[in-house]
RNA sequence: GCCGACGUAGCUCAGUGGUAGAGCAGCUGAUUCGUAAUCAGCAGGUCAGCGGUUCAAGUCCGCUCGUCGGCUCCA
């Protein structure tokens, strides 16, 4: 940050055109805009210096790439929603003067949200004054001022408000930090920036929700309440944030799922899933894709117990330190445990007898189901359940095996998604967490194995600190679905307590014994939530070879109906999954309630058809594939499904 | 678990203290049909559950269960 005293110095800025301009330091972003031309000087909302988003009116203090963001830019959005966050906080001081504010805050997504000591719930109606009278605040179109404070006089100033949590606030910003307050109108908020010039520069603002949230979300501080609201540059931009809002509630996977047939819940069994026959179908396929490609990456299939004595937990460790989402049991006095993962049973085969480096590594895989106590608010559809089961699997190798064998996972996890359509994977390395065993060497080092491991890939990842189990650091797996929204499946976690903790050996070449490293992975992560995740990212138009039924036959009348079993004879005897629709009902119907089923295929059988030994084919991807042999149909279909092929 | 909202037929919803309704789905019949909804009739409800207020409760109050949006957590 500039102080007056080198404000004589000078600093170079190259432009997006490759041009560099030399300025005094301490020149502002919006200064050198106006330099340049008065129209985008007026367009600017903000400022990015070497990639990273500065406010317009911010001094800049060492030389860099500046690139000026206008409206059009993907990082206005960062400026307008954190501007619009101070609109909004102004909006509900002019309603409500008492009221303290806390802090906005934007997420990843296009939301933005403001905390307020507010001595009830804000309703929808509440919600709704509030945002009106945003846009009146939008209309008076105050510009945004930057001021820089000394700590003394900001915790005055603070305290004169009555801005109790600021104050608070303020004392959590280090040391040596500039203290910064930004201006619009009469109102004025302790905020690092950066913000918009003027008001109108928030094109399209809405309110979405209200809720409570506890101040600095740990749970024994005071409730505040939350706004959560969205901005946009245009009304148009938030016309289509909120048709995409609609085309996630029209694939959101607990009305989809129900409505094709595939689960339910029960009030009896609280987020624990009821999967029909078509959604086992789904299940089992997912299931048998699984098995059938690890297989080839040379993993076993072993089956557990699934309710075990307490010490075993005790051994693990997952008593001291997951306690709180397990299930327990008791029975002849003696305390038993659900099972909430499948690590310790398979340290138990490990176990069960001598090992040689030579078997190593081993590979057990498991689909075992686990039960996990999740806390009633935060079980959702299928996506967060207490009762489901991974595609788990647990490698025992040597130190020296571990590159080897994350690469050979991180593999198979990439094919998995590229079968499904999930081609932007994001990858993170979570490292050591506060809560976990463990000496610092060790986590150190495996750490640096992950990383090591995914480097020699050439495979490009971030890091997500603090984020690891307790028991090692690990890879995770976030996949973009077709609408853009984030998902976590796979993860690859390293592990050197449970090995220890169950005394697991082999003998090593030397003929001493060694202690073996173990690999927790998951690829699709739960099958319950992946199918949850696949619902929304297909739309519930599954794959042929995943869907519950490939294909219906539908004959146009009941004078067809001979002809039309024959066919569903030949296509269920090739294998496929077909259903056969006479009922007396108009071909149209059948053809639509087929497309909403989203079934892939839709063979009709008429006249013409049962004459000359022929099938007309549709696909729900609309249009008609024709007509052809039943034979030729299957040959088709069969090899799609051979593939795994999702186009249809 | 906490805060808030919600719970009426299989689904979507109407019903503001005075006899529980509609559309779709279902069933029955007619129609025998060529690529996204044929017509008619019938049936369908402990208004989530339990308790309370009231002459009278789907409606007002309390508790319980469940769902949804958040907090937090996470496969």
């Amino acid at each position: 940050m500039a102080s007056p005293t080198t404000a004589t110095e000078t600093i170079e800025l190259t432009l997006p055109d490759g041009s560099v301009r030399a300025v005094a330091r301490g020149t502002t972003p919006l200064e050198v805009a106006r330099s340049i031309g008065r129209g985008l000087a007026r367009a600017a909302v903000g400022a990015a210096v070497d990639g990273e988003l500065v406010d317009l009116r911010q001094p800049l203090d060492r030389s860099g790439a500046l690139r000026l963001i206008t409206s059009r830019d993907p990082e206005a959005g960062i400026f307008i929603r954190h501007s619009a966050e101070h609109v909004m906080a102004d909006a509900v001081k002019r309603l409500w003067p008492e009221v303290e504010i806390d802090v906005g805050r934007q997420d990843h997504s296009e939301k933005f949200q403001y905390d307020f000591r507010f001595p009830r719930a804000f309703t929808p109606e509440d919600l709704e004054r509030i945002e009106a009278k945003m846009k009146e605040i939008l209309a008076e179109d105050a510009p945004f001022e930057r001021i820089e404070i000394s700590r003394q006089e900001a915790a005055k100033l603070f305290a004169e408000m009555g801005e109790r949590l600021k104050v608070e606030r303020l004392a959590d910003i280090p040391e040596g930090e500039t203290i910064t307050l930004f201006r619009h109108g009469r109102f004025t908020d302790l905020c690092r920036g950066p913000h918009v010039q003027r008001a109108s520069q928030i094109g399209a603002v809405k309110l979405l929700e209200a809720s409570s949230v506890y101040w600095k979300g740990d749970e024994s501080n005071e409730r505040l309440q939350r706004i959560y609201g969205t901005a946009f540059a245009s009304a148009k931009d938030l016309r289509a944030y909120e048709e995409q809002l609609a085309q996630a509630r029209a694939r959101d996977h607990r009305r989809l799922g129900p409505e094709l047939d595939l689960f339910s819940f029960q009030p009896e069994a609280p987020a624990t899933p009821f999967f029909h026959p078509k959604g086992a179908l789904i299940y089992n396929g997912l299931m048998s894709f699984v098995r059938q490609l690890q297989t080839g990456y040379g993993y076993q299939e072993v089956i557990t117990p699934q309710i075990l004595d307490l010490e075993l937990w005790h051994t693990s460790g997952h008593y001291e330190n997951y306690r709180d989402n397990m299930f327990f049991t008791e029975v002849d006095d003696r305390r038993f445990a659900v099972k909430p993962m499948n690590c310790p049973t398979h340290c138990q085969i490990f176990g069960t007898r001598l090992r040689s480096y030579r078997d190593l590594p081993i590979r057990y895989a498991d689909f075992g189901r686990l039960h996990r106590y999740e806390r009633s608010g935060v079980v959702t559809g299928l996506t967060r359940v207490r009762s489901f089961c991974q595609d788990d699997a647990h490698v025992f190798c040597r130190e020296e095996q571990i590159g080897d064998e994350v690469r050979a996972m991180t593999e198979m996890i990439l094919r998995i998604y590229d079968t499904f359509d999930f081609h932007d994977v994001e990858i993170e390395v979570s490292t050591r967490p506060e809560k976990r065993l463990g000496s610092d060497e060790v986590w150190d080092h495996a750490e640096r194995a992950l990383m090591e491991a995914l480097e020699r890939q050439g495979i490009a990842y971030q890091i997500n600190e603090g984020d690891g189990a307790f028991y090692g650091p690990k890879i995770d797996f976030q996949v973009a679905d077709a609408i853009g929204r984030s998902w976590q499946l796979g993860t690859i976690q390293l592990d050197y307590q449970l090995p220890q903790r169950f005394a697991l050996t082999y003998v090593g070449e030397d003929g001493a014994e060694h202690r073996p490293v173990m690999i927790h992975r998951a690829m699709l992560g739960s099958i319950e939530r992946f199918i949850g995740i696949l619902i929304e990212h297909t739309a519930g138009r599954f794959p042929l070879w995943l869907a519950p039924v490939q294909a219906v036959v539908l004959p146009i009348s009941e004078k067809f109906l001979d002809y039309g079993e024959d066919v569903h004879r030949r296509l269920v005897d090739a294998g496929l999954r077909a259903e056969l629709d006479a009922r007396n009902e108009k071909l149209g119907y059948r053809i639509r309630e087929a497309q909403v089923q989203q079934v892939p295929y839709m063979v009709v059988v008429g006249a013409r058809e049962a004459e000359a030994g022929m099938i007309n084919v549709r696909r729900r991807s609309g249009g008609e594939l024709g007509s052809m042999t039943p034979e030729a149909f299957i040959d088709h279909a069969t090899e799609l499904i051979r593939q795994r092929r999702n186009e249809l």
